[in-house]
RNA sequence: GGUAUCGUGGCCGAGUGGCUAGGCAGAGGUCUGCAAAACCUCGUACAGCGGUUCGACUCCGCUCGAUACCUCCA
């Protein structure tokens, strides 16, 4: 495994090695959910595709500092009610405290990764918590001749950064287009140029989420959270910063120039952007109203869903497409996933049924061949490894794994046969990027407690002594029976396996 | 209009200048008391039109189409 990692970074618009600045750390960042609302499936995938990068990075042994930022203040509501903050307005319509409905969604929040297993961050830092840094941030952007006031908000100088810098660079924008191409909104007044964004806003008498500040009572900006809470935990100068396609303008674009401004040079090494998930070839989203919340996928309770998909399903899904390229959902495709994933786990179990028979001891003597080692093994691995250090390329990694299931399968039906050192191998390879790298847990074998496993294995007893009397009455209904109980049988040439229906259960 | 990404077989989705992606669905077969599962075989896809090339789905141009973003909206 003497080949490197490489990744796609959106500012250079290629692939590139991945050296980390300080080795073995990796500073990451990635922008994380506003927590005004339950969580969705287009959540789902920046926390995916980074706990993929995360798992990764810690697979080849380097030690990540992982950020991910919750954000509870800030976000200004574009629509209906100009200037007032997103959570504020969810807290008056509710009669619930600003930090009240912030934490609710919080904690769904968490809740719901917990089922799709991501792993947590190292931290997860709130804006709210970190005010001071943001006000410490803008003085700094001001002190640099970045910024300037206006009635107690505070604004970012686009056009003078633009004579010293590059404002658009990562999202290939030119200035002047901004400029002759913005639309008119109420409340810019205030601005000098229209591409000017907010460090700091004036909060109006019904604001109720408010902070005291040199300016005014107010709040921060969208964009200096991220600058101020990245530097504050990984340093002025960090590897990774990720986040959904949909905040490289103006999000990461703003954060670039603030940095740029404040420290005098820039702050992030790699950007990194997942695509959307789309549904009906549009982009899920809160504002487009067409999302469906993952509670809603987990319990099937979407008039939009034909059934209920497993946690593991739509991790599953989401990691069978590339991070980015658009994934489009729909019930087949789901239901695609949920089948795939089921063979795929189903093959790990035969591995370990094969490696529990055959622990490498007794195999001649059983009358077994010692098979030479097979080739086809560590070429999967490679390919696995390959793919991982090409831009986390989780598909082919899956594709390479579905290549092992069939050998699996082959060998457990006795058409190919393979030494136990290869069992081995393959099983140890398997389990890596199955469990350690993709994230994947079995959500069936979850069930199988040991009462219930001594249970099956009596019935199933029965049930082959009836079979060997070719009592097939007394054999059928058994299977029929369990059937109807969830369970399904499926004799194969080593006595019957038996399984869980659905992984709902 | 600008910027970016993309258009692959029934569906989802990789990838490459000439060599099988993979999953699901479908067809045929093997195995099995039946069933299920598994295994084998199969469809010869790459928006359209030009160009470069010995050869392009893969490179270039144009056309058509889709999606995202365009100031405080994941």
């Amino acid at each position: 495994m003497e080949s490197s990692l490489f990744l796609y970074n959106t500012l250079s618009r290629r692939k590139e090695k991945f050296e980390p600045l300080n080795p073995p750390f990796v500073g990451m960042y990635v922008c994380g959910p506003t927590v005004y609302g339950d969580p969705h499936l287009g959540h789902a995938r920046p926390a995916i595709t980074f706990d993929l990068v995360l798992r990764y990075l810690q697979h080849l042994d380097y030690k990540v500092r992982y950020i991910r930022n919750i954000t509870d203040v800030g976000h200004l509501e574009h629509d209906l009610d100009e200037g007032e903050d997103k959570i504020a307005k969810k807290a008056r319509l509710e009669q619930l405290e600003p930090m009240e409905v912030a934490q609710y969604y919080a904690d769904r929040y968490f809740v719901f990764m917990d089922a799709l297993n991501v792993k947590r961050p190292s931290i997860e830092p709130r804006a709210s918590g970190h005010i001071i840094e943001q006000i410490e941030f803008i003085k700094k952007i001001l002190e640099a001749g970045f910024g300037y006031e206006v009635n107690g908000s505070v604004y970012f100088d686009t056009e003078k950064y633009s004579r010293e810098y590059t404002y658009g660079k990562l999202s290939g924008r030119v200035l002047e287009d901004l400029l002759s191409n913005t639309r008119e909104l109420e409340g810019q007044d205030e601005k000098r140029n229209p591409a000017d964004f907010a460090l700091w806003k004036k909060a109006q008498p019904e604001h109720i989420m408010r902070w005291p500040s040199p300016w005014s009572d107010g709040f921060p900006g969208w964009h200096i959270e991220c600058s101020a809470m990245g530097a504050r935990y990984l340093g002025e100068y960090f590897d990774i910063h990720g986040g959904g396609m949909d905040l490289l303008f103006p999000h990461h674009e703003s954060e670039i120039a603030q940095n740029q401004a404040a420290l005098g040079h820039e702050s992030v090494k790699y950007w990194m952007h997942n695509n959307m998930v789309t549904i009906n070839g549009q982009k899920m989203g809160k504002s487009l109203g067409n999302f469906i919340t993952l509670d809603e996928f987990f319990n099937g309770s979407h008039p939009g869903l034909t059934q209920a998909y497993s946690p593991m399903t739509i991790r599953f899904f989401i990691l069978q497409a590339h991070y980015k390229s658009t994934l489009d959902f729909s019930n087949e495709a789901l239901q695609a996933a949920e089948k795939g994933l089921k063979r795929l786990f189903a093959a790990i179990e035969s591995l370990d049924k094969l490696l529990d028979r055959d622990p490498g001891s007794g195999m001649q003597d059983a009358g077994f061949h010692y098979p030479a080692p097979d080739s086809r093994l560590p070429a999967l691995r490679d390919a696995c490894y390959e793919a991982m250090n090409d831009d986390f390329n989780s598909p082919i990694v899956i594709a390479n794994l579905f290549e092992m299931v069939r050998i699996i399968n082959s060998v457990n039906d006795k058409k190919e046969s393979l030494s136990a050192d290869d069992l081995k191998l393959l099983k140890q390879t398997v389990e890596t990027f199955v469990y350690e790298i993709l994230g994947l847990k079995n959500e069936l074998s979850g069930d199988n407690s040991e009462y219930l496993k001594g249970l099956m294995e009596l019935v199933l007893k029965i049930r082959q002594d009836s079979r060997e009397k070719k009592d097939w009455g007394t054999s059928d209904q058994i299977r029929d029976t369990l059937q109807k109980l969830q369970i399904t049988v499926k004799d194969g040439k080593e006595g019957s396996i038996w399984e869980l229906k659905g992984i709902n259960g």
